[in-house]
DNA sequence: TTGTAAGCGTTATCAA
DNA sequence: TTGATAACGCTTACAA
């Protein structure tokens, strides 16, 4: 017989005991003598047996892997920090528990929902991570009518059952609003992200609030959609509005960089002639001229929660909702007083 | 009994057949009658039946996923535009083979060859690609060794065995130096990124090659990582040396955009007092100002051919190299004459 | 061309 | 506390 990879029943062999046997101690299952229960180990351990996954899912109806459906223009994931840290988040616990993270690239929501139920129908996941919650977002009646356990990062709009990893980023854009006051500024112009997500939509109330509290009228807005490109054009929109604000806040760094391209590529000065706030908290805002004046979050502690969640949902049938640090402010120089 | 989901066994009861018969179709095995063919297929439609991979893997070990393992930095992995790109364009081809992506994302070497390791011992992936590379890379008899089909984007340094999807970049080095050389520029400088990959390495070697060819001296070369901190300190190493270029050659889109930030940051202008160009033409380029002169590749082709290839390395055993269509340069607004 | 039956490597059930 | 033995859903010889 050729040297083949050993199987269960190669342990129980040579530790002299029943496959059963061998199965409950790897699946830490009381009811084995704790002698018994060493010998196996070691023998499993010498051997270099591990129980594989596809053999086990067909009796446990468990994969192991836990899925992300990422819809987005791959342009815009292309400039998303949160994407990168989020899932170097996942991964850095998925590993420890023998889980693999199954992701799935799509750009339509046709092509999102086939994903998820092929996941599904397949037996590809025991889980998923929903992330870019639209205000109205259909997934949750999804997974709920597919009984696919999934946990909601960031706090979708509506009450949900969801176990929900959350983060405020109303915070940051608060805080924004306030250190440009502070400066002086009195105009101040908002460029939103799209904002049929939850988080567009929550960072432009939030934008809209701080104003109130600071009794100034909010506007210019600008709707877009959180690309490069959509961040220069509403930068272009803005500068035409008259009176003309001083400070610009947006919802993203990526636009914010782009935005400030725009106001340099017209003459004006940043910060002199216009300030400008970003979110995120980019790596390649610090080194922007001028630097970027930002709100940073921590999406790879967001990815580790949102993974022992999710897990615990998978194995406890139930889980806590967490709700993280709540992004902060950063002021570099692309923020100052408005020049008279 | 409970409506479960159907199995191949309720299928082949329905049409009145064994599973053999059934396996056979789903399989398009020759040798069953077409009017049995049809039938089959017909019910198995009709009962929403299809077979279970993992069901499947379990005879076949055959897991109908494709692994890839980055390892980066997450803020690496957050500005490069190639990720993303070239996922997207593999998920393009997976979807319609029923196909997945196992995907880890993973910081260091070590976790590197455990991540291969283990997607094989848990026969997790049938298949991966290597991106990356380096110009020693342990990783080709690592996959010799697993005896994992893998292909490699990029060509490899030394003689592989391996197919190879690769994608000209040198050209597009070229053009640049070419570009910057017609403008009038004769002392041009280089920041390379880590030149223990092999883009990062060939890159470099594209740009020597070019100088000598437009008889100019090389340098200030300076060695550093691809990141936006790096590509900032790397400028201001280039502005230290005596005397100062005129022009610098960047390896990547995201080191040009932070030495941009740079040299503005110092008072220089662009490309009055220094022309800068990139590589790969990432999005935010175009919005920047100036607007970065660059190199673009096409990753999303890249993405869909390698999983092609990769697919058929799997299923038939051997496959074809491919050379895509190179980078070609893209001439903005960041380079221009040098000012006598 | 079709059917039968034996795997594939686990976990689950039920006795002992 | 342990051991047989039957699932789990599919593929694949081998027979018919």
């Amino acid at each position: 017989m050729v040297d083949r990879r050993p199987t269960i029943a190669d342990v129980a062999q040579r530790a002299g005991v029943s496959k059963g046997l061998v199965s409950f101690v790897v699946n830490n299952r009381p009811g084995v003598a704790a002698d018994t229960r060493a010998r196996i180990l070691a023998v499993a351990d010498e051997m270099g047996w591990r129980p594989r996954p596809n053999a086990r899912s067909l009796s446990t109806r468990r994969s192991s892997a836990l899925g992300w459906v990422v819809r987005r223009e791959p342009d815009v994931v292309a400039t998303d920090p949160f994407f990168p840290a989020f899932m170097a988040g996942v991964e850095s616990v998925l590993a420890d528990h023998g889980q693999v993270l199954v992701l799935s690239l799509v750009s339509d929501a046709v092509a999102e929902q086939r994903a998820y139920r092929t996941l599904v129908a397949d037996a590809r996941v025991d889980g998923v991570f929903l992330t870019d919650l639209h205000r109205a977002d259909d997934r949750l009646a999804l997974v709920a009518e597919l009984g696919l356990p999934a946990i909601a990062i960031g706090r979708p709009d509506a009450h949900q059952e969801l176990p929900t990893v959350d983060l405020d980023d109303t915070h940051g854009v608060a805080q924004s609003v306030e250190h440009l006051v502070e400066l002086g500024h009195r105009r101040i112009g908002y460029v939103a992200g799209d904002i049929s997500f939850v988080h567009g939509y929550r960072r432009r109330a939030a934008y809209a609030s701080s104003m109130e509290r600071a009794e100034l009228s909010a506007g210019p807005i600008v709707l877009t959609d959180f690309s490069a490109a959509g961040g220069a054009a509403a930068t272009s929109q803005i500068l035409d509005t008259d009176p003309r604000p001083t400070a610009v806040v947006y919802a993203n760094d990526v636009m914010a960089i782009a935005g400030m391209g725009l106001l340099q590529q017209r003459g004006l000065r940043v910060p002199e002639d216009m300030s400008v706030t970003g979110f995120d908290g980019a790596a390649l805002g610090r080194y922007t001229y001028p630097a970027l004046t930002t709100v940073v979050a921590d999406p790879m502690a967001w990815g580790r929660t949102a993974a022992e969640v999710l897990l615990q949902l998978i194995t406890e049938g139930h889980a806590p909702s967490v709700e993280l640090a709540p992004a902060q402010l950063v002021v570099r120089t692309s923020t100052g007083r408005p020049t008279p």
